[in-house]
DNA sequence: CTTGACATGCGAATGATTATCAATTAACTT
DNA sequence: AAGTTAATTGATAATCATTCGCATGTCAAG
């Protein structure tokens, strides 16, 4: 009797479930669900982050798209679900498909390694994509392009304390460190730190909790 | 004059950070922040688990461990900071070491693939752990054993039902799906699905958010 | 046209990790 | 040995990505 209550049987295509297989498609990319979710609030303004979330894992549990888990930050989906490795740039994580002519994956010896029966494995590589590799062309880089995040080189603990502060003299009011990340093009937990020293230093000041203001002794740095 | 203003200069051997380091080495596995924290709480009753976190950071940033991303889960650490391969456990996600001889990486090609400059790349192995492989001696798996997580088999709709259920017998109190997942050994989110189609048929209620209790409907679908 | 299984939108909850901040402390520098 | 200073700590709040609960909506089948 217990037989009865089941669940999970049919996959309805829903417009807005249909809406986000399409755009995923349509972007070719290999998009997190928000930024997934931004391109798809322009057709459907209504749905919800959930939905989009909830329709990402049922799709990928159903095979019809891929589900990348790629070095512990963001999921992102791919339209391809067969079966490919990938490429992740390690300064703006974009992701890339990889198809190499070989094969993927290393002979799986088939006895047991470890006691453990291994059904696969998994390829990621990982370096520099094409934007990032270049010599840096300028260094200020406005709000985020859609999917790529902002390139930024590897800078100087001075550099980035310079960037900090020139970002924080540019501001009127006093700013957290993810408007200056923004600003900077500098990763937050960077950001986090050079405001750390420099506000130990005096050349910065907290007037709340998280804001960050410019000290005269600051500004007469910048000057000097 | 901005170089006066720098940082992180120094790895200070404080002895929080040689209890982290030395816990880690010590057991000889692959635990979670967590983990470790909970093993560490032994000999330093008084340590925040945000130190921990900290230390295994900076170790693993200074190369004295290493730190393990395995496929969107909880990060590990590993006490040897070498070069090696993985395998987890797509059940438990128990981690373990898997030396196999030949080379680990896949040749990566030079020339830039999709124009990427590939610095390196990731294998990743899954299956099934020791444990877990076993036909499954019982399916009542009481707290959990300090590093391993419990071993579950996947089972039908109908088995996870009738698992709540009696869980849900055995409980004086009306239980949430965490208390509820510890007792069944399922994952929570299974037991969340089966609550919900439980609920649906009124084999359970739920007196209060979050808390279920099971019906006299639901005790004489056990007892039948 | 009712039913019931699926879906949705909302907001609140969760879990893992990180940041803030005042108070200590380890490693220099006298 | 005492003073200086930046790294470190504990406690706690915050953050981020993701998921859950729930009331409501939708749709295909009876």
């Amino acid at each position: 009797m217990i037989e009865k209550v089941t669940m999970q049987r049919t996959l309805r295509m829903t417009h807005q479930r249909e809406v986000v297989l399409h755009e995923l498609r349509r972007c070719q990319m290999h998009p997190t669900a928000d930024e997934l979710y931004d391109l798809i609030k322009k057709k459907l303004p209504r749905i919800s982050l959930a939905t989009v979330y909830r329709n990402l894992e049922i799709l990928s549990e159903a095979g019809h798209i891929g589900k990348l888990e790629v070095s512990g930050r963001q999921k992102r989906f791919d339209w391809d679900p067969t079966d490919h490795s990938h490429v992740f740039c390690v300064r703006c994580h974009r992701v890339d498909n990889l198809d190499f002519p070989g094969l993927p994956c290393p002979r799986v010896e088939p006895g047991q390694n470890q006691g453990y029966e291994i059904s696969g494995c998994r390829i990621e590589f990982f370096g520099l994509c094409p934007a990032c590799r270049e010599p840096t062309t300028q260094q200020a880089s406005q709000g985020k392009p859609a999917m790529e995040s902002a390139p930024s080189t590897p800078e100087s603990t001075e550099d980035q304390q310079r960037q900090v502060l020139e970002a924080l003299a540019n501001s009127a009011a006093p700013s957290g460190s993810k408007e200056l990340a923004a600003a900077t093009g500098l990763e937050s937990k960077q950001v986090s730190n050079q405001l750390t020293a420099l506000k130990k230093k005096g050349f910065i000041a907290s007037p709340v909790r998280c804001k960050y203001e410019i000290t005269d002794q600051g500004i007469s740095l910048l000057g000097g």
